[in-house]
DNA sequence: GGCGCTCCAATTGCATGCAGTTTGGCGCGC
DNA sequence: GCGCGCCAAACTGCATGCAATTGGAGCGCC
C-alpha cells in the first residue's frame, strides 16, 4: 500500500540518517565504546562522503545525547557521567512508565504476539554476544514504545534507550540477561491483562534492576574528565599541602 | 565563579547554535509561521555565515521538529497535522506532570521567589503583544523544568512545549493569557505546599485548558498537505463521482 | 479558459579548499 | 633524567564551487 513519504520531520533518508543510524547501533553494540574518537575524516571515508556530510551526522548524534562535540577537538562517543547516566535512567523510568500506563490492556492480539516474537527472539540469542542480547532488549523496549503510537514518545524512549545504553559498558560489570527476558515477558503478560498498576510496577522494576546493575559504584575510577574528580579537592588548593600538578595529563 | 565550559553535549555555542537559538525564538514568539519557507541561502545572508552552517542549523532544528526537511525542497516551518499537535500536548501533559511532581515540596525559598519573580513578569506583559507574553508563559514551564536539574527532561520539556506553540497559530484562535497567568500562580502556591497531588492536578488542567484553546477544531481548513485532507476520501476513488481534481495546487 | 509542455531561475546536495586550532613528539637546556 | 618550548601533522570551522533537482512562468494547443 505504498506507505507514503514515512516521517516527514527527522531522517530524511540521506546519507547523514544512514551515518546516524550505523553509529548509533555501533555504539548501542559497544563496538564503539564511550569517549571513542570519531574524526570527520575518519568516517567519511569510512563511509564514502565527504567530511561535510560526518560532520553533519556527528551534530545529529550530539542532539541526541550520544556524541559529545568539544569546538575544535575530536568528536567523541558521549561519556556521561554518574550523575547524568543515573539522569538517564530516571527518566527513562519514568518515560516507559507513560508508555506502559497507556498500553495497558490496549494491544491487539497481533500486537501482543509482535512483542512475544521480539522476546523469543532474545531468547534465541542467549548463547550469543552480548552486543546482540543489549540491542534487542532495548529494541523491546522500543517496540513498546512504538505500540503507542505518538511519534514523541517514541523518539524519546529511544533515544533516553540509547543513553543509557552508553552506560553500560561505562559502570556495569557483566551481567546475565536471562532475568531481564523473564521480565520482558512478565510485562506483556500484564500488558495483556490490562492490569495498569501492575505493569507499571514491574516495568518500573525492572528499569530499577537494569539501573542498579548498570549503576554500580557512583565512583566511576576509569571516569574521564579529570576536572570533575578533582572537584572536591578545589576548595583545599589555597591550602599550605598543594600538591604540585604538571600541565594535567590529559588524554 | 566562570561556571566552566557549560553543557558539553549540544549547543556549543558556535554560529550555528546562535541560528537555532534566533529561529526558536522566532518561532516560539509567531514572527516565523507554521509553513514559513527558510531558504538556506537568505538565512545565511541574514546571519551572516554561509549556507554550510544555516544548513547544519537548519538539520538541529528539525532534530528538534520546528522544521521540516524534505529532499532538495526548501525547508520550512513545521505544520504539525491536528494529531502531531495533539500528540504534543498530550506528552507535554504527561512530562510536566512528571515535573511538578519531583518538585512538590522541595523548592528552595529562592527557587519560589525566582518563579513569583517570572510570574510578575508575566503580569507586566499583559498590555503586551501576544508574541511576548506566550513566550514567556513557555519560559516559565521551561523554567519549572529546569529546577528538577535534570538536563533530559528540562531538554524535552523545552522542545514540545516549542511544538506546542507552533500550534497555537495553526489551530488556536486569539486568547486570553490572564487565566494562565493565574493559574501559573497557583502552581506555584502548591508547590510551594507541597501538596504533590494538587498541583499535579492543576498542572493537568492548566495544560489541558491550554490545549482545548489551541486545538479548537480537528479540521484545520488552512491545513496543508492536500493529500491528508483527501485522505478520507481515498477509499472512495474508485466510485463514479470521482471529482476531477487537477495536478493539485501546491503552494 | 483550461491543460500540458518546455525551459530557466532558484535552490538544494555535496565535495573540496583554505585558514585557524589542537595535539603530541622531538630536541634542547638544565 | 627531567622539564620546557617549538614545530609539524592532524583535525576542525567554515566558505565556496559545481552538479542535480525543483517549481513556476511563459507559451502553444485544444
Amino acid at each position: 500500500m505504498a506507505a507514503r513519504a514515512s516521517h516527514k520531520t527527522s531522517e530524511s533518508s540521506d546519507k547523514v540518517s544512514v551515518i546516524c543510524r550505523a553509529l548509533r547501533r555501533a555504539i548501542i553494540e559497544q563496538a564503539l565504546e564511550p569517549g571513542a574518537k570519531l574524526p570527520e575524516d575518519s568516517l567519511g571515508e569510512r563511509f564514502g562522503v565527504s567530511r561535510t556530510i560526518a560532520r553533519h551526522a556527528l551534530g545529529q548524534l550530539a542532539a541526541e545525547g550520544l556524541v559529545e562535540l568539544r569546538r575544535n577537538r575530536i568528536a567523541v562517543v558521549a561519556t556521561p557521567s554518574w550523575q547524568e547516566a543515573r539522569d538517564a535512567f530516571d527518566i527513562r523510568i519514568q518515560l516507559e512508565g507513560l508508555v506502559v500506563r497507556q498500553l495497558a490492556g490496549k494491544l491487539t492480539k497481533s500486537q501482543i504476539a509482535e512483542l512475544n516474537d521480539h522476546v523469543d527472539a532474545e531468547d534465541r540469542t542467549r548463547g550469543g554476544t552480548d552486543a546482540v542480547s543489549i540491542r534487542l532488549a532495548t529494541e523491546f523496549h522500543i517496540l513498546l514504545a512504538q505500540m503507542t503510537s505518538s511519534p514523541i514518545l517514541v523518539r524519546y524512549v529511544s533515544e533516553v534507550a540509547y543513553r543509557c545504553c552508553l552506560t553500560l559498558s561505562l559502570y556495569s560489570r557483566p551481567h546475565s540477561t536471562e532475568c531481564a527476558i523473564n521480565e520482558h515477558r512478565a510485562i506483556i503478560a500484564a500488558l495483556a491483562k490490562g492490569d495498569g498498576a501492575k505493569v507499571m510496577d514491574l516495568m518500573h522494576h525492572h528499569l530499577d534492576s537494569v539501573a542498579s546493575r548498570a549503576l554500580v559504584a557512583p565512583a566511576p575510577q576509569r571516569g574521564r574528565d579529570l576536572l570533575d574528580i578533582l572537584a572536591p579537592y578545589a576548595d583545599e588548593a589555597t591550602s599550605d599541602r598543594v600538591v604540585k600538578l604538571p600541565k594535567v595529563a590529559r588524554r
